[in-house]
RNA sequence: GGAGGGCUCGCAUAGUGGCCUAGUGCGGCGGUCUUGAAAACCGCUAUGUCGGGUGACCGGCAUCGUGGGUUCGAAUCCCACGCCCUCCGCCA
């Protein structure tokens, strides 16, 4: 939810970062309006009130035609009021629709455009020579790492499961990751998978994304697409000290996705749509000054990751028009994908400023001790897909595939992963 | 699925129509006293929003789980809903 004082203050902004996402500048002049029409019947409503109350105090001390006359009044007064305090509850419900449909503010110095418009900021690691190149889909089958087939069976499409080596790799990979997210200060999480409606709206997973999210119809409850929702939520409506720097939380869990409208968009394995998979997400909270700062370091961090399993990978700042509604700017890391020769995004990060927190209602004190609105940042650490980029990139002739040296501790001490006869 | 209890300004509680401008205790902050500390005493101690000065200030209004209703007037009475807890039943 964006900041009305920004609105009033400096619309040109806003505007501004309307057309880079591609969306209406005039949604700026609707939201300026109502914002406007807003506080002229809250005015009248308060002074209306005040002579009400006011009065109505009068009344028990009054006799005779002195009583008689507040009452006359205080009952037109109730009348006044009444009107006037539904007028308010309908200018705040205009408002309030004005606001949901701006998404948050980009920063300056994000590209313009679309999905097509990013720009790579760096290009890190080898691509692999390879002469044959098998998919990670042949790769995980031979390993006995990935069942699609039985998958399809007990759940449907786009669900899978993995088997012996494959569920370990996934264990050991988002356990490496937790590691390290507690080595740099995270506060390890296991979250809810299931939340409920004003806490998927507060992370504006609602709007536009709605029809991703599944819905636990029955009990009116919805199932995360990521540990974010969850870790967002977390501090939902309450005040946190950020007084000693960011608040961050590494938040473990399974994330759920309908991927709707993608049928027959790569289907093939578990590369880019399923419905389900693993995460281990980070989350931070910060203060609106330090958040720039705090995105680069989720950055690093991911980075960090992608070189301990020894991906070439690069990092790209993606274009106003395919950010998400609550993020400011998003940087993502893609692994080279040999099967497709092409990049695929393994990691996300999004800083959400105040726009997520907001609408969520967590603040912290600022030194005056005053309440204020706190940015939340989010970046992925691993997930499922990273066994897609790890079987392909370090496969090996025989099918046989190598495992990165920070990985091995975490497999055993297992140093590759042998096709299985049969 | 059934039954019961609860929801008040960080925490705990008081408050059954105007004396509530929501009291008290705890915790927290500041001060007095003290060589220092403790104790004691004194003071402060929510959030949002609107308006005015537009500097750390002043005033109004709202908020006692949420939304309606009754009334000149609601934390208090009525209705609906939500959430939390306990017990019983059922259960991978």
């Amino acid at each position: 939810m964006i900041d009305l004082r920004l609105i009033r203050e400096d619309p040109d902004t806003v505007r501004a970062s309307q057309r880079a996402r591609g969306e209406s500048a005039e949604a700026v002049d609707t939201l300026r309006a109502a914002d406007e029409s807003r506080r002229s019947v809250v005015l009248r409503f308060e002074q209306l009130r005040s002579e009400q109350k006011s009065l109505g105090k009068r009344i028990p001390k009054a006799t005779g035609p002195e009583r008689e006359q507040l009452m006359a009044r205080t009952k037109e007064l109730a009348a006044e009021v009444k009107r006037a305090e539904s007028a308010v509850a309908e200018a705040e419900t205009t408002l309030q629709q004005a606001q949901l449909a701006i998404p948050n503010v980009v920063q300056p110095d994000v590209p313009p455009g679309g999905e097509d418009d990013y720009v790579v900021l760096r290009e890190v690691g080898e691509k692999p020579e390879l002469e044959k190149v098998r998919d990670h889909l042949e790769l995980g089958e031979g390993l006995r790492a990935i069942d699609m087939e039985r998958g399809a069976k007990v759940s449907g499409a786009r669900f899978y499961f993995l088997t012996g080596i494959g569920a370990q790799l996934q264990l050991a990979l988002l356990t490496m990751a937790a590691d390290q997210a507690i080595d740099h200060g995270f506060t390890l999480m296991t979250t809810p998978s299931v939340v409920r409606p004003e806490i998927m709206a507060g992370t504006g997973f609602l709007g536009s994304h709605a029809p991703e999210v599944y819905k636990l119809e029955a009990d009116d409850l919805y199932l995360v697409g990521t540990s974010e929702v969850a870790l967002a939520g977390y501090h939902s409506d309450e005040i946190i000290d950020l007084s000693k720097g960011p608040v961050r939380y590494a938040g473990w869990s399974s994330c759920y996705r309908r991927e709707a409208g993608s049928y027959g968009k790569d289907t093939r394995g578990i590369i880019i749509r399923v419905h389900q998979f693993d995460k281990l997400e980070m989350f931070s909270y910060a203060r609106p000054e330090e958040a720039a700062a705090e995105h680069d370091r989720l950055v690093a961090w991911e980075e960090e990751m992608l070189s301990k399993v020894e991906l070439p990978y690069r990092v790209i700042d993606t274009a106003a028009g395919d950010l998400g509604s609550s993020a400011a700017r998003k940087y993502d890391c893609e692994a080279w994908l040999p099967s497709q020769n092409r990049w695929l995004e393994l990691t996300s990060t999004s800083n959400c400023t105040t726009f997520q927190a907001r609408r969520l209602n967590i603040r912290y004190r600022d030194e005056n001790g005053k309440p204020q609105t706190a940015a939340t940042l989010n970046g992925t650490l691993a997930t499922t897909r990273w066994i897609v980029a790890i079987l392909e990139n370090h496969q090996q002739p025989d099918g046989s595939v190598r495992v990165p040296k920070a990985l091995q501790s975490y497999l055993g001490g297992r140093e590759v992963l042998t096709p299985v006869a049969g």
